[in-house]
DNA sequence: TTTGCATGCAAAG
DNA sequence: TTTGCCTGCAAAC
């Protein structure tokens, strides 16, 4: 269940691993054996987040367009390495706190990201200890819409909502609807874009905040601490929050995307004192501000924590803060 | 053991 | 506005 993040990690991990080499494309449960077709043996030269979505192109010119929607997942196989940016993920992997628990299994790694997908891990993990029991190519866990394969690295994708094969036009046309990426625009243009999108509508920012042709790759989670760390009202309609607020939001949005595509986790919470952060990091039910806290009490003034369904989606707040 | 929910979107109605 | 995508997990039986 990834959020902008998650997908700009998945790129990057393309990005490290099958750019420059030809590559299987088939379709192991079928849905997307046409698809498959038009992309089998090309080399994949760029590999492109903008938000939620991903785009692979090959040297012929079509782009293989994935959103992973709620449920899909990429799982990766066999000799993938991870840059700089995502290494620290990998450190974490195999790490098992006291009660033997893999730390970090719902969390995106090098190798899987997306909804949790606990399968692979386990292979991968079994892998370091009977490598010669390991087959090659792997065999496809569940329905595996899309798998790419080059001679060292696999990757498979289950659960999308979105997986077809695009020219550039419609490539272009699919980014162009889609909200200001701090990661693929200019900050600043970024926040000028945002600002005056916002800064005319008479919606409630809650729901600013998740469409995703306002500002790209923000989700239920973020959407919702992004509104506590403003102590922002999620009612109040975007044209009557203050400028600076919508812009506060933005380089918040900046900032937090940035924490996300390095630790691979949604840390909110990064502004508590270096104590209460930890232990925000090391639990999982501690996370969070407001998020998926309903009737817990608020960690800073202790008001029980609201949630309604907004646009279809639930939305929690503190009442008493944000105004 | 079964049920319902979930970080999201697009297509169908 | 509703449904489908798919699967793991937590809560309810």
């Amino acid at each position: 269940m990834p959020e902008g993040h998650s997908v700009h990690r998945i790129a990057r991990q393309f990005a490290a691993n099958f750019e420059g080499a030809p590559v299987a494309v088939s379709s192991p449960q079928g849905r997307f054996a046409a698809g498959a077709a038009q992309l089998d043996g090309h080399e994949i030269v760029q590999a492109k987040a903008v938000g939620k979505q991903m785009f692979l192109e090959f040297d012929h010119g079509l782009w293989l367009r994935v959103h992973l929607g709620m449920y899909g997942a990429w799982d990766f196989a066999g000799d993938i390495t991870v840059d700089d940016t995502l290494a620290s993920a990998k450190g974490r992997m195999g790490q098992t706190n006291q009660r033997g628990t893999v730390v970090g299994a719902h969390e995106d790694s090098p190798w899987s990201i997306g909804a949790p997908r606990r399968t692979r891990l386990r292979m991968a993990e079994s892998e370091k200890l009977e490598p010669e029991l390991e087959t090659w190519p792997p065999e496809p866990v569940g329905a595996v819409r899309v798998r790419l394969l080059t001679e060292t690295a696999c990757a498979d994708l289950r659960g999308p909502t979105a997986c077809e094969v695009q020219t550039i036009e419609e490539v272009d046309r699919t980014i162009a609807k889609l909200g200001p990426d701090p990661l693929v625009d200019d900050v600043e243009v970024g926040e000028e874009r945002f600002t005056a999108v916002v800064r005319k509508k008479p919606t409630p920012i809650a729901l600013l905040l998740m469409d995703q042709s306002v500002v790209s790759g923000i989700g239920n989670v973020y959407r919702a601490e992004l509104l506590f760390r403003a102590r922002l009202d999620p009612f109040r309609p975007g044209r009557e929050v203050p400028e600076e607020v919508v812009r506060g939001l933005w380089r918040d949005w900046v900032h937090l995307l940035r924490i996300g595509v390095e630790t691979g986790q949604m840390l909110t919470m990064d502004d508590l004192d270096p104590e209460a952060y930890a232990r925000a990091l090391a639990s999982r039910d501690d996370r969070h501000w407001v998020y998926h806290r309903t009737g817990e009490p608020c960690r800073v003034c202790g008001t029980g924590i609201a949630m309604v369904e907004l646009g279809g989606r639930k939305l929690y707040w503190c009442p008493t803060d944000q105004v």
